[in-house]
DNA sequence: ACTAATACTTGACTAAGTCCATAATCCGGA
DNA sequence: TCCGGATTATGGACTTAGTCAAGTATTAGT
C-alpha cells in the first residue's frame, strides 16, 4: 500500500498536515464532492478547519495531480481522487447526480481536434449530459 | 434570409422586444461573450437594459435552442449563436481565449459512453484545454 | 530544540448570478 | 380603439462560491 495519504503528500514535496490528510481522505471516500462537502467531512474528522485551508489543500492537491477537479456548468466545483485514467463524467440534468464513465473509444478520445486553431492541446474534458435512472422513472410516472 | 432576430423569436413563440433582439444581435456579433459583455453591447445598442432582462433573455434563448451557453471552468458563462452543429471549444489555460473546433471524428464524437451507468445521454460536451498561439510564443520568450 | 519555510486562521471582500415585488409593455378580443 | 390578462422589464436586495491579505501556528531540516 503506497496510498497512505501522508506518503502521497511527502512524495510530492508537500508538508504533511492533519488538514491535508483529512482532505485527501474526504475526497477519496466521497468522490464528486463539492468544496463545501469536503469541508463538512473534514470537520467531522478533525474537529475544525477553515474554509481557506480546505480551498488551499484542494487546489494544491489538484495542481500536483493528486486529485482532480471538475467544474460542471451550473454546479460548484467537484473533486475526486480518481486520477491518471482518462475517464469522464455523466451528469443528470434533473438532479445533478454525477457518475464516472470510461470513454467510448477506450482511451484519449478526441484528444486531437481536427482544426485546432493553432492551440497546443493538453487535455480533453468530456461531460455527458443526460438523465439518471431515478429521474427517468420519476419523469415517466409524472407524465402518466 | 430567415435569420432576422425578430422572426426567430416569433417562430419560437416568444414576444419580440427590443431587449431580446439586441441580445441576439450582441451574441451573434461577438461569440463567446459573457453575460456582462452582452449587457454592455446591448446597452450601447439600445441605451439601457437591466441586468435581469439580459440574464432572462439569455436563458430563455438558450432554452429554446437559439443560442448556446458554455460554462468553462474558472470563467463566467459564455454565449454563442452557433447552434445545431455539434462543435466544441478549445480554451487557453493562460489567457482564457476561446475558439471553436469541429470534432476530430467529424460528428457526434463520444456520444455513446461505454458504460453509461443507466443514464440516458442527450449531449456530449467537449472542452479542450491548451495554450493558444500567442501564449505559446510568450512562454518561449519568457524561458529564454 | 531552533529556525526558516510552509501552512492555517480569521474575516473582509468580490464576482456572477438569482429572487422578488413593482412597473411597463404587448397583444387578442369586445 | 380601448381593455384586461399575460408576458417582460426594472431595480435592488440577497446568495453562493470563492479569493485576498495579515497575522499566527506547524512542520521539517540542522
Amino acid at each position: 500500500m503506497n496510498t497512505d495519504p501522508a506518503d502521497l503528500l511527502r512524495e510530492n514535496g508537500l508538508q504533511v498536515t492533519a488538514q491535508r490528510v483529512a482532505v485527501i481522505k474526504a475526497v477519496s471516500s466521497k468522490p464528486h464532492s463539492t468544496a463545501e462537502q469536503v469541508m463538512v467531512e473534514v470537520r467531522s474528522a478533525i474537529g475544525t478547519v477553515s474554509k481557506q485551508a480546505v480551498y488551499d489543500a484542494l487546489s494544491t492537491l489538484s495542481e500536483k495531480g493528486l486529485i482532480r477537479r471538475i467544474e460542471p456548468a451550473g454546479s460548484p466545483a467537484l473533486y475526486e481522487d480518481r486520477v491518471g485514467d482518462n475517464h469522464h463524467h455523466v451528469i443528470c440534468r434533473t438532479c445533478g447526480k454525477t457518475a464516472d464513465v470510461d470513454c467510448a473509444t477506450g482511451h484519449k478520445p478526441c484528444l486531437t481536434a481536427s482544426n485546432d486553431a493553432g492551440f497546443v492541446i493538453d487535455e480533453a474534458e468530456v461531460i455527458y449530459w443526460g438523465t439518471c435512472p431515478e429521474c427517468q422513472t420519476a419523469e415517466k410516472s409524472a407524465n402518466k
